[in-house]
DNA sequence: TCTATCGGACACTCAAAACT
DNA sequence: GTTTTGAGTGTCCGATAGAA
């Protein structure tokens, strides 16, 4: 591939994204709203339909639903803005990523996370799943998708795809999703009959969905007896990884030493900006990630023990609860084989970032 | 040949800041 | 109260590697 975006028409026959808008100019690429889990693993392209098309190909279109989004970061202290002209000298736009000279850039970062960050900013321990999801879904609440009963909210934990109940079973619309594994969808339509009714109240879906993935299943392929096999470790182990967000904030903001601003793409190097500060940075780092690599040796000794633990064992703890929303949601439909690896990944970041958790 | 994996570019969203 | 800006967070393109 060379430039512009490769789009073509979608294989599915979906909706093809835009190539090029009217001017003939390169589209902007076509996101869809959310991605199920499945392709948000696999980073490959999703659709709003559910089960989405590649779900369908691959087999799986059991565990394809929505994936949950992280809350955005709120009281993020930000400094003032240097107020660009109208003729938009400073920034194209967010595509063109021109933004203001990195030191401008470096010096309005500087407040944002200051070493001793602060703990006001909770912006995951605070119990604002309510507000959040009424308002961050509202497109999609006043655009139902087909086949999703709920759209994704978190609170909910488990959003689940049932036949198209309200409007009679009906399959996607033929005009935007014209199903070229017509067949395969209908195998999945009706398996997903056999399953047991799913509850209609959201509440319990944590409870009861799991058990409905556990049902002896028809499905053809290796993919989801793999899945199911695998079912009750990769629920645990994915509930573990379901934390991994709470510790990676709270890991990555104390610390932007360099293994936060080597995450994060967008960040511009701050290295640019002065040498002497970056000596001191590193002076502070060092010290910081000694304390940090103490506290890491004690807290190791304790929690090597409870890793001892059979992940069943600690997913059969952590179940019951059903306290934490976005525990449940990618732990469960996940496929085996796609779940191990980013568990792993996901382990590797948070606990390389641990230790800043002090 | 097909599929999984993954880095990174790009798209989307929204809170904070600036403006009226 | 409205608009603009900056950045957090998501999607997914495309390269690569491994398996069948």
């Amino acid at each position: 591939m060379t430039n512009g975006p490769p789009m073509l028409a979608h294989p599915s026959g979906l909706p093809p994204m835009q190539h090029h808008d009217i001017n003939g100019q390169p589209a902007k690429r076509k996101q869809v709203k959310n991605a199920c889990t499945n392709c948000q693993k696999a980073c490959k392209k999703c659709d709003d339909a559910r089960p989405c098309p590649r779900c369908v190909k691959y087999g799986i279109a059991d565990s394809c639903v929505n994936s949950v989004r992280k809350e955005r970061k709120k009281g993020i202290k930000r400094g003032p803005y240097k107020r660009r002209q109208k003729s938009g000298k400073f920034r194209k736009g967010r595509h063109g990523r021109s933004y203001p000279t990195q030191q401008y850039a470096s010096a309005m970062r500087a407040p944002t996370l200051p070493y001793g960050f602060p703990t006001n900013l909770n912006q995951y321990g605070q119990p604002a799943y309510d507000a959040y999801s009424a308002h961050y879904y509202k497109d999609q609440m006043v655009a139902p998708q087909y086949n999703v009963v709920n759209p994704m909210y978190p609170q909910m934990a488990y959003p689940v795809l049932m036949q198209g109940q309200g409007d009679g079973g009906a399959p996607p619309p033929p005009g935007s999703h014209p199903q070229p594994h017509a067949a395969t969808y209908q195998q999945q339509q009706q398996q997903q009959q056999q399953h047991t009714s799913l509850p209609q109240h959201y509440g319990n879906m944590v409870q009861h969905q799991p058990q409905s993935y556990q049902q002896p299943s028809e499905q053809p392929n290796g993919y989801q007896q793999q899945q199911q096999a695998s079912t009750t470790n990769a629920t645990a182990a994915a509930a573990s990884d379901e934390r991994s967000p709470v510790l990676k904030s709270e890991a990555m903001t104390p610390m932007p030493s360099a293994s936060t601003s080597s995450g994060t793409s967008s960040s511009p190097p701050e290295s640019t900006v002065g040498g002497a500060e970056e000596n001191v940075d590193a002076n502070k780092f060092a010290g910081l990630s000694q304390l940090c690599t103490a506290a890491l040796h004690q807290d190791s000794s304790t929690s090597q023990e409870s890793q001892q633990q059979p992940s069943s064992t600690v997913a059969q703890e952590q179940q019951p609860s059903g306290q934490e929303p976005a525990t449940a949601p990618a732990a469960a439909p996940t496929p085996a084989s796609d779940a191990a690896p980013q568990e792993s990944k996901g382990d590797e970041t948070s606990s390389g970032q641990e230790p800043a958790q002090q």
